[in-house]
DNA sequence: ATTGTGGCCTGCCCGC
DNA sequence: TGCGGGCAGGCCACAA
């Protein structure tokens, strides 16, 4: 997925649709629905709701609509969140350089999305407005109520005393437990990679393991690792991301990258200094 | 209970 | 040039 950053700008050009009427839900993907529900009774359900709010925590996405309902939007890895109409005007003027109703541009790994057979997911407003999720992977979905309590809090805010709790573990890898979801919401694989780099920490090393000024000093790490990718426009915008590749040295020191499977992705680190 | 694996899909890039 | 295998920003349901 897109991951937080990725996602906070799906938000955004989801503000669009705030206070529209839903007039037209294509849902015939029944796989990408999930929680149980199927394509007719979640369209019989959204049509005629207004979107009061556009939320997120972590990577997930959520509309809330006036009759209660909380409609949840994930993107897998290349989900995309496209808009037409009056929300694409307010996306292109919040977002300099944007493409039309394309808030995040091309998107690594999901090229081809522009195509209409992947469209998994779309709302049509009464204004004429519309909202659709582009994923030729099919590896996102669509959930009504999803359960926001097992995210942790989002790494975009998080404080020093909720990540000191998220590392709590014992022996799971550092990189594990921050890309576990219900600890911290909203790291992903590329963005874990970059935040352990610039505070040269190990993806390997035990969560439990950071002391007190260590816990500290990655909170400050990733909160602006955050926000400095957020500003450069993605979370493939890291410094370590041109070396993250076979043979890659790094960025700093030189050294040749490690490339390890760690929480079951692919981790480039460098052995010289992250420790 | 935790940990590992397969599956979902398409497209790109590499080596033969 | 063509083809096949490996790999890719995520996450769920299973099995062990």
């Amino acid at each position: 997925m897109p991951e937080l950053i990725e996602v906070e700008a799906y938000r955004r050009a989801a503000e669009g649709v705030v206070g529209r009427r839903i007039s037209r839900v294509d849902a015939t993907d029944a796989w990408y629905l999930k929680g149980g529900v199927g394509p007719g009774s979640l369209a019989d359900l959204l049509m005629g709701s207004v979107v009061t709010a556009a939320r997120r925590r972590g990577k997930l996405l959520m509309l809330d609509l006036d009759r209660g309902e909380v409609l949840g939007l994930r993107f897998g890895m290349t989900g995309r969140l496209l808009t037409a109409g009056p929300a694409a005007e307010q996306v292109s003027a919040s977002l300099a350089g944007g493409r039309r109703g394309d808030p995040v541009g091309r998107l690594l790994y999901s090229a081809g999305s522009d195509d209409p057979r992947f469209v998994r997911f779309a709302l049509g407003f009464s204004d004429a407005s519309a909202l659709w999720i582009s994923d030729p992977r099919r590896l996102g979905g669509v959930e009504l109520g999803p359960d926001e309590a097992r995210l942790g809090p989002d790494a975009a805010t998080v404080t020093v005393d909720e990540l000191r709790g998220a590392m709590e573990g014992g022996e799971l890898p550092l990189k594990a437990a921050l890309m576990d979801q219900r600890r911290v919401a909203g790291v992903g694989n590329l963005l874990c990679d970059e935040i352990l780099w610039r505070a040269r920490l190990s993806p390997l090393r035990p969560a439990g393991s950071l002391d007190e000024a260590a816990v500290e000093a990655l909170g400050e790490v990733l909160t602006a690792t955050v926000a400095d990718l957020s500003e450069r426009g993605g979370s493939h915008t890291g410094d370590l991301q041109p070396s993250r590749e076979r043979g890659g040295r790094c960025p700093r020191c030189g050294a040749a990258l490690r490339r390890d499977e760690v929480g079951g992705r692919t981790t480039y680190w460098c052995p010289a200094e992250q420790v």
